[in-house]
Order: C-alpha cells, then structure tokens, then sequence
DNA sequence: CGTTTTAAGTCAATATTGCTGACCTATTTC
DNA sequence: GAAATAGGTCAGCAATATTGACTTAAAACG
C-alpha cells in the first residue's frame, strides 16, 4: 500500500502515478511470513534499544557503551579476550568504549590471579547503578510486551529468538560462559 | 591503560584474588525473563542481519543501503518523505544511500503525477534481483528458526515482537501486511 | 635458561551511518 | 504574489566499526 502521502488533507485525492510495479512478490504463505519477520525484527529491535538511547544521550555513552556494561555485569571477572568473543568485535572497537568506561569509573579492572595477564573486568557501584537504570528502562518496555502477548507467545518468542542465534551464542546463552567461537 | 594498580609489581606474587561481585542481580522469576529478552534481542538480530550483510560486502553496499531498497521494494511509489518517515533517519542519511542505489541502478525516481514535486521511487529490475538475494539469504536463516520452533512458537513470536513496536511501527504494519497489499 | 605464545594496550588510517544547520529550487497552496 | 511543502545539497561532526603493525608483560614450553 502506499503511505507515502501523511497529509493529502486538503485535496484528499490519491492519483496513482503511471505504472507503478508490484511490491515485491509475495508467491505463497511462507514467503509472506518471511516479509512479516524482516519489519518486525527491524521496527522492534529499533523501539527497543530505542528506550535505552534515550538514557545514555544524557550521559553521552553510546550503545555500544551499554553492551559492555550489560555483559560485564552479566559476567563479573570476564576478561577482555572474552568479552570481544560475545560481542564480536575487534579490540580496537572494544579499547574506546571499555577505556571511556574505566575512566568514567564504570568498569573496574584487576589483574587476574593464577595469570596476572588477564584484565578481569568488574562493574563498579557506579557502573552497576547506570546498568540497572538502562536495564530499568528496557524491563519496562519487555513487560509490557510480554503482558501484551500472553506467556505463551513468550515462550514461542524465546524459542524463535534461540533459533535465529548462532551455534557460539547458543552455546554462551546456555551458561558455559565462554562465548566459543565466532 | 592500567589504572587499577599503579605500582603493584614489587608487591609480591600473591595478590588476594579480586572480590568479584555477584551477576547483576536477578531478584524474581520475571526479572531472569527480562535479562534473557535482553540477549535474546542482541545475539538474534545481530546473526539474523549477518547473513544479509555477507552478501551486501561483495556489492560494497551497506546495512542501510538494504533497508531503502527492502521498504522500497514492499512500497512502490513511495515518497523520500514516506521512506524517511518509515526509517526514521534525516534526510542527509537516507540522501547518501539512496544516491548510491539511483546511482547504480537500483532505485529508479519518478516524478509525481498529481503533485510533481513527489519523486516516486522504485526498484529497477537490477534492484529487485538484488533485494531478492538479500531476502532469500535471510529466508533461510527465518525458514530454519521457525522450522525448529514449530508454528505455535512463530506465532508468539509475531506477537511480541509487534508489542515491542511503538504505535508508528505498528501503523505501518497493519497499512503494509501482507493481507492488503497484493 | 631462552624462545615462543598469549593477553592486552596502542597508533594510524579508513569506512559506514548517523547527526545538525544552513541554504537552494521547484511546485503547490492559500 | 506569498507562504508552505517536497526535495536536494553542502560542510562539518560524532559514533562505531574495520585493518594492520607494533609494544609490553606474563605465561608456557622445551
């Protein structure tokens, strides 16, 4: 359908232009279902981490900013190594947000024990406060999802969203903590 | 960029273990669900627009250049105006993307015929062939997720994943599904 | 012991994708 | 004719990602 035009008010009159083409084809159910999953995985992904943005604007922290806290809480004591291994990412990438949070006194750092190479990285109070006020703010809008779907479409949604993951995020969601793999 | 221990290394061998805190907290049944959602949501959509991205990599094109052509190709005839309205970008993103796709031929601009300030804007048939690609490579990934979460789990799926879409979102989706436009 | 590997930090350069603000043109509407 | 609208463009900036090369410290190996 053509939405293009937000405010015909006046004229009200919508004139189709000269041969437009179809949308794109739609040649049996499934295919329908697949075009109904790309827009819903772009516009809910977008309105969700939308409502964590909106926090870290006021702090000048960028999303990426938020992934590191939200991991490092996850998994107190992760190195650096690791850390890159879940979010997939190159070091360079990860070193700009994780000293931005180092010397903004979110994330702690301490040299590991047995192998005093490893940077274990912790949140502080700090670190853990802002973690939960972006947590806070994301809850609001899952439960309310989540009240809106029924705890069956809840789990069918966990499901679906399980299997969309690759094997090495499978494999870290399942707690064996270590992200293995690309 | 070591600033948890200044001057450590003459301390001895045996430095206490650091104390690690606990995870972030998970206080209540709903709170695990809330903490899930949250990597559910990251490790999905990232491996889900990863398979597209493989193949926008060999084109030199980029995430948003998939975005234009995926909602241009499910509206033909939509106005810059619609197209900005539905990406929720400025005008100067979506100009640099969409330049791009005229440019290659991707993405043909015609002008309105009612009001010929409009440019309509549509796929070509090289544009289509390459939206087609990409969907099919997201297909397969769509195709399996659902395949091993079986009908019912899809269903809860879609209704989440609406729920999480704020009302524009949720406009356009019951202006654009698939029950309307073919 | 010395060599090699590993974990991490760093530097320089580049690309993509978003942003703001300011302006310009063509066209429609009042 | 003036104002509003659709669109285009320029210049600059910011966040996030990339690659490649290099350094340091500590562990592992032989």
């Amino acid at each position: 359908m053509l939405k293009a035009k937000p405010h015909e008010s006046k004229a009200g009159r919508f004139v189709p232009p000269p041969k437009l083409p179809p949308p794109t084809p739609v040649v049996d159910l499934s295919d329908a279902e697949m075009r109904l999953a790309q827009d819903l995985l772009f516009f809910a992904y977008r309105d969700f981490t939308n409502v964590a943005d909106k926090v870290l604007e006021e702090l000048d922290l960028g999303r990426a900013h938020h992934r590191a806290l939200h991991f490092i809480g996850r998994n107190p004591g992760i190195t650096v190594s690791g850390l890159l291994a879940i979010l997939r990412i190159t070091k360079q990438s990860l070193a700009r947000v994780l000293n931005a949070l180092v010397d903004q006194g979110f994330v702690s750092q301490a040299p590991g024990f047995e192998d005093r190479r490893l940077r274990l990285l912790t949140l502080t109070d700090k670190g853990q406060a802002l973690e939960q006020r972006l947590f806070d703010a994301q809850c609001t809008k899952i439960a309310q999802a989540y009240r809106e779907s029924g705890p069956q479409a809840v789990q069918g949604f966990r499901n679906v969203m399980r299997a969309m993951m690759d094997k090495g995020a499978r494999a870290y969601m399942d707690g064996t903590g270590s992200a293995e793999d690309a």
